[in-house]
DNA sequence: TATTTAAGTTATATGCTATTACATTCGCGA
DNA sequence: TCGCGAATGTAATAGCATATAACTTAAATA
């Protein structure tokens, strides 16, 4: 707020918004080193703070680390939302899948932060990063485009999710650099999408057919 | 050697064989929290040594870590070559998809060292981690038991290794302990087995199909 | 056996996390 | 608007980790 007032910080005594500012710097940072590259003492320099400074905002790194990790599922869901709205020829599962590796890929440092990190699965029940989380998922789910019968629609996202997020592993630990290349990642993807309709439209008609003879 | 002669190390100025108990102590470190774990420090403590010994062995931090993770590659593959050759009811496929989704549970922390970290992707190619990358992925084309046409194999050894590792990671985040959690993880692997199969089938019928029609 | 080399040691520089005690500013109620 | 308490920042410091340099001891081999 106060920041700006002044076109130059000014340097005043207080920061004015030093806990946004930390996360915005540890995401820069991470994005190509992942959680290893989040340094709280060269986040303090940066921002013209003393080192000690963060921890007013900040308990320790771990949580540092959680903030900005659930900020990053934040950007990745606001992402994925663009992605299903825009208009295109392609499905909403097919635009989310490809979104997801796009972002996998890209912002690796930050995708292992939220995806092959302890810190997620530290979060507790009701946190703003467990929340986070929650709420990128429940858009895979919404990516389906398919109504709720029992839990299959829960399944197939489980599904689509986790062959998505193998497929950006693999790729960042070069196996589709050798002779297996011959598959590009984006094939793969569609090829997960294509399977997870077919296995919906089968799985939804199966339920139905059996609520039919239920009743 | 030395090592061996004398039941207790009988402490020597050498000591033997640090560079392999520096590996095996590390690795015992990784199991439950992963690379962070490791501490060279630490590690020379524990193995009764000054803390720069283990530079002797290792130039820095980051080749000891791939070198740890080029071993836990070839327990892995020690490990899939096992659960390959048990005889079973079951398919290799499967036997190796759950043998993976096990490790990938069981020893959580070594699992993230090799899949979820930047050590493999910088490996050189030449290089034995590299090697034992290579070799893992070997283990999972021979599970598929198909004939090699074209680039299949190797595309559908791609599609379910990734399907495999996701949802080792979705596990891992927690993500099979909600609503959601009516679908095992068991089940879920055993799913992109049995479609990783009915591909594979109809791939190569078609495959041959064409190379006849072409004849 | 003499000498080179591999492997280990002590001492030290640098960087990071985290805590404690102290200083400054902000905002709100009297 | 004064003043006081809470929020926020600083300086100083402890503790641990990586890494290097210079030195020492044991092993290997010519």
């Amino acid at each position: 707020m106060r920041s700006q007032l002044a076109r130059k910080p000014e340097k005043t005594y207080h920061h004015g918004d030093l806990r946004d500012a930390l996360i915005k710097a540890a995401l820069h940072e991470a994005e190509q080193g992942g959680a290893e590259a989040i340094s709280i003492k060269a986040l303090a320099k940066k921002l013209g703070v003393s080192q000690p400074a963060p921890y007013r905002h900040f308990a320790d790194r771990e949580a540092l680390l959680a903030a900005v990790t659930a900020e990053a599922f934040r950007q990745l869901s606001a992402l994925l939302r663009e992605a299903m709205a825009k208009p295109s020829k392609q499905s909403k599962l097919s635009r989310l899948a490809q979104a997801t590796l796009d972002f996998g890929l890209r912002r690796n440092g930050i995708y292992r932060l939220m995806f092959a990190s302890r810190t997620v699965s530290c979060a507790a029940k009701g946190s703003e990063l467990h929340e986070a989380t929650r709420e990128t998922f429940a858009l895979v789910i919404e990516a389906l485009e398919a109504p709720a019968v029992g839990y299959l629609r829960e399944r197939q996202a489980l599904k689509i999710w986790a062959a998505l997020h193998g497929v950006v592993m693999l790729a960042e630990q070069g196996l589709f650099t050798g002779e297996a290349a011959h598959a590009t990642r984006e094939e793969l993807v569609e090829d997960f999408v294509n399977e997870t309709k077919a296995a919906l439209a089968v799985a939804i008609k199966d339920a139905r057919r059996r609520t039919k003879a239920g009743a």
